[in-house]
DNA sequence: GACCAGGCACATC
DNA sequence: GATGTGCATGGT
């Protein structure tokens, strides 16, 4: 049996040798990272892109317009994103914690700890632990790797974990395995969500994934 | 028409 | 700590 550390650098270098770098987190600023974290929320890409489009058409797609933006207006450019009425409120609380925790001081915020920062993102009513942990790695440059439920499938699905095993399982797994390294963080959750979408989701789309000749694999049942 | 998506908060046991 | 529910649009 190989280590943990070699069996999750495998995976990670099948999948990149098969997809190669995936260029996240596809925004341009920080903000509009921080934005697409919360609209892609539950959600396919697509439809958070339809959103941040009405976002920019407005220029709103920065803390001092979503600060001020009515609610009302605010839910209805970010619809086609669905969960929209939460939505705009999540983004409100973002707006708020940007404007008033850090005055829109980036410098303020890249001087934090990442602990700290993380304990503050997770205080705002909408930011998880997904959400934050894209924040930290994808936005603020912060070695933190990112569990979703592509990465649950994973690791399930090939008995790496047990079933259904918590958000911090999935993390420690990876912190306690692999170096603290961005780069590698940042490819290999990109990579794990690139798979499952060919792969992961329907039962009969799992055969011919990139993983099964590295690792035995069970049947997938779904969510 | 069913099923799914790059979750989260809140209620209840 | 575990489990259930509401939130909602658009793609397949």
């Amino acid at each position: 049996m190989k280590s943990t550390r070699l069996l999750l650098m495998s995976i990670y270098g099948r999948l990149y040798e098969r997809y190669g770098p995936q260029g996240w987190w596809p925004g341009v600023t920080k903000t509009e990272i921080m934005v697409g974290a919360v609209l892609t929320q539950n959600t396919g890409w697509k439809n958070v892109v339809k959103a941040m489009d009405n976002l920019k058409k407005y220029k709103l797609l920065n803390y001092n317009g979503l600060y001020s933006v009515k609610l009302g207006r605010l839910a209805s450019l970010i619809r086609p994103s669905g969960y929209y009425r939460l939505k705009a409120k999540r983004l409100k609380n973002m707006a708020r914690f940007m404007k008033e925790g850090f005055g829109n001081n980036w410098k303020c915020i890249h001087d934090t700890p990442t602990d700290i920062l993380r304990e503050r993102l997770m205080g705002v009513n909408g930011i998880g632990d997904e959400t934050a942990d894209s924040i930290l790695l994808y936005a603020l440059d912060r070695p933190v790797f990112v569990a979703d439920l592509y990465t649950k499938r994973l690791l399930t699905r090939h008995k790496i974990l047990n079933s259904e095993p918590r958000y911090e399982e999935m993390q420690n797994l990876f912190h306690g395995h692999l170096p603290k390294s961005l780069k590698l963080y940042n490819e290999y959750h990109a990579l794990i969500v690139r798979v499952g979408h060919e792969h992961c989701r329907k039962t009969p789309r799992c055969r011919g994934c990139p993983l099964d000749d590295l690792l035995p694999h069970v049947a997938h049942r779904g969510r």
